[in-house]
DNA sequence: TTCGTACACCGTACGTCGTACGGTGTACTA
DNA sequence: TAGTACACCGTACGACGTACGGTGTACGAA
């Protein structure tokens, strides 16, 4: 219970560290407050409102991802760069949920779009197919992410578990013939987020490597 | 204010129509019960607790969405169908948000997931390679909808309007070079989500096909 | 006709939420 | 020593989800 003086820095960092924890239902201002060992309005002088806290915490978790390096290839560079976006929000599940609400993209959020983008242009993609690019590869990463927010387990032993107890008996096999067939495919290969993160993402870079345009 | 008679199906279906008025931060039991004329505690007969009424909102949603059909080549069903998950989630942007929260899949979501996969077994894909299909497609689909639910306009005339007066003046040109350029570009040829969306739809599905084992 | 029961509905109350408002103490400058 | 600025907080208000214990009407059985 620390409390050598309040900071923007230091709420934000517990928010997040409370959010984690309890999940962003959890993250009250007066419990946010309490870990800090202040009172519930001591925050107001930090943060104007919960919506600001909330934006806060969003640009704190783009500031953990990997802007793509410069010096390699577009592939590797966006590679390694959408793998960090993925660890991050693997790591803040909650993270995902609020990017609906939240429509001004915070400093941290506008430095990686800048980087990415410069990336495509760098490597040969026009303005505008750059764009797309970016839609793609953004779609695909939030999307994975979202979907293995959802998700129940976190290990292949877990899933394995979850699988047998809790999915299969709501999925009569006449009902749901290829749905029971994929979960078997599914427990005898193991799963991995991060390996399954990788197939669909290794698919979208192949897919636009043809669109460069090399002549710019 | 029609009150003649309460059910299950008129609150969730009132539900949705109030959040996508107001939103889901707009949902509460009170207004809801206010809309339809009743008192709050009179919805507790017809849902067991606010989840159970999300769960059930998420559900009614996928009810909204086309089956892929089954007489057509795999690439024109899943295509067709991911149009119209997209349609459904643009219509119910709120739903997006939810998904990362809600862990069970309801009846719709299941008789979708079948549907798919299916579609994806008969045109050859193995039972592993039709999971990973799946994974990518969903992230793309969920991951387009929920940037595009993030976006502060609809239509190409107040992508412009809102790009010039709000994004470009936070974006110096000095430091977001390629993001101007970007900017640029997207105000000269118009945004057309839907038009966007079709773009790694496309990409992706095209990329998917020399994957299938046309042996099975 | 009367009664018992079941059902649909709701009024009130509790604890929690975000936060407006108006403090209070300490530190520092003049 | 007085004045000012800053960091912090106690209290209160309206709204939230929902537990609990009603109340009225409908209807079958006697």
């Amino acid at each position: 219970m620390p409390d050598a003086g309040l900071s923007k820095q230091r709420v934000v960092a517990e928010a997040i560290r409370l959010a984690d924890r309890e999940g962003v239902a959890g993250l009250s201002m007066r419990r946010l407050a309490g870990t800090l060992g202040a009172g519930a309005m001591s925050l107001y002088h930090y943060v104007a409102s919960k919506e600001e806290l909330l934006d806060a915490m969003i640009d704190a978790v783009f500031d953990e991802i990997e802007l793509p390096a410069e010096g390699t290839d577009w592939q590797s560079a966006l590679r390694q760069r959408a793998v960090s976006v993925r660890e991050a929000l693997a790591r803040h599940p909650w993270a995902n949920g609020l990017m609906e609400s939240r429509t001004s993209p915070g400093p941290a959020n506008l430095r990686h779009h800048e980087a990415v983008t410069a990336c495509l242009r760098r490597a040969g993609f026009s303005a505008l197919m750059s764009t797309h690019a970016n839609w793609l590869l953004d779609s695909y990463v939030y999307g994975f992410a979202l979907q293995a927010a959802g998700l129940p387990f976190d290990t292949a032993a877990e899933l394995a578990e979850v699988t047998e107890d809790v999915y299969l008996p709501q999925l009569p096999v006449d009902e749901f013939p290829y749905l029971n067939e994929s979960a078997a495919a599914l427990i005898a290969a193991g799963f991995d987020p991060a390996e399954e993160f990788l197939f669909g993402l290794d698919l979208v870079l192949a897919a636009l490597e043809p669109l460069r345009t090399t002549s710019a």
